[in-house]
DNA sequence: TCGCGAGACTAACAGTGTTAGATTTTGTGG
DNA sequence: CCACAAAATCTAACACTGTTAGTCTCGCGA
């Protein structure tokens, strides 16, 4: 049978959806696709490799075109947005880019356009380069935790330790409840608009 | 032979250091401490709960005093900077900690301290709870991939794939450089700097 | 038609987390 | 001091993981 690298991809992500990152494995990769295991290594060298071209594909559908009539602000938050609706898209999908190694094709490109941006509006390169990627360590940060709340087991909860925890701290208690109850879609927002409202001070005082 | 509670955890700090996060084992943890892998099963639920044991414990030293007399933007730069250097303290530190259930003993006493800070400066709960994990994110983030940076293979930079990724994106390329060549802790503290006062802002306009 | 190499296969290895169940150690009441 | 229960460690094994060595098949250019 024969096997295709997009076609691998694809399961690859179909079985992340349905049994979880630690689920994802060679064999039922395999299964799935009506294969053997280590005909799986002559398009991939290990499963790490596997696992980055999956996780670049994340990316793939995010700023697909690059947008140049438009302040740099609003470039930062539409593709902070994208990334994070990409990444919730599928299963572990922050989790999963945040293992990989950081420089592939879709980051690359995706932070060229960012980077762009700020130059276009004068930065140098220093606030180029920590801008951007500040404001994406946040927006990977943000989702995971985001997708591991949604995923967490029910049964955690109500452990013992946990309530005296949440009785020692009430200050994080109230914060985590809130959190809870609140719009995470009003929490991504947050703190996005204040990175990037704290980039734009940075980006008056140059230097 | 007795099986003390912290000397696992510090016995298995000493195996991350040496031979990093895969290569810490159940097995090789028993090994390390004289001792059968199942008796640790008694001790800890699974290998997560150990994880979470032993993350947990890296931000022990983060944040041991309070301190009330100073202003909030003092403490979340205080505070931010001894987690990442208690991250950096042992090898794959801040991946370690990504990995396991967010809600800890010691994130609870870290996060209630910053908490405290934002409300003690007029935060309502959205502000107060978004703004400290807003930038506990990003030191994650950033942390995460300066260790993950300092601990690659050189030979990864060699491939033509990546040359080639470079050259296609210029501007990802020089900001790639640019970080490398560049103080690790100046990145650090100009996206910190970049997150409090994007708080800063947020706190001046309530809402 | 032949040869060869790309690409699939079979079989196996070393290592992983985890559990069932036997066994030892430890503390305690008589 | 001894017996007995509970706490803690052990032995043995299971099911699974990523990975590799070596073999076979099949399509295509000479």
């Amino acid at each position: 049978m024969k096997i295709v690298r997009t076609e691998v991809i694809n399961s690859a992500l179909e079985l992340l959806d349905r049994l979880g990152m630690e689920g994802l494995t060679m064999r039922k990769l395999a299964d799935a696709l009506g294969v053997q295991v280590p005909s799986l290594y002559w398009h991939f060298a290990n499963k790490d490799a596997l696992f980055e071209a999956v996780a670049d594909t994340l990316l793939e559908q995010v700023a697909v075109t690059a947008v140049t009539a438009e302040k740099w602000q609003a470039t930062f938050f539409r593709i902070s947005c994208e990334v994070r609706q990409a990444l919730l898209a599928h299963r572990d999908g922050a989790r999963f880019l945040a293992r990989t190694y950081p420089l592939s094709e879709n980051v690359a490109r995706i932070t060229a356009q960012m980077i762009a941006a700020l130059r276009n509006a004068g930065a140098d390169d220093g606030t180029a380069a920590w801008g951007t990627f500040s404001i994406l360590y946040y927006v990977i940060g943000f989702t995971g935790e985001e997708q591991a709340f949604g995923e967490k087991r029910p049964d955690h909860d109500q452990s013992s330790d946990l309530q005296s925890l949440l009785e020692r701290y009430p200050a994080s208690a109230s914060a985590w409840r809130y959190m809870l109850d609140s719009d995470p879609d009003e929490g991504f927002h947050f703190g996005l608009n204040m990175a990037i409202h704290g980039l734009e001070q940075k980006l008056g005082t140059p230097g």
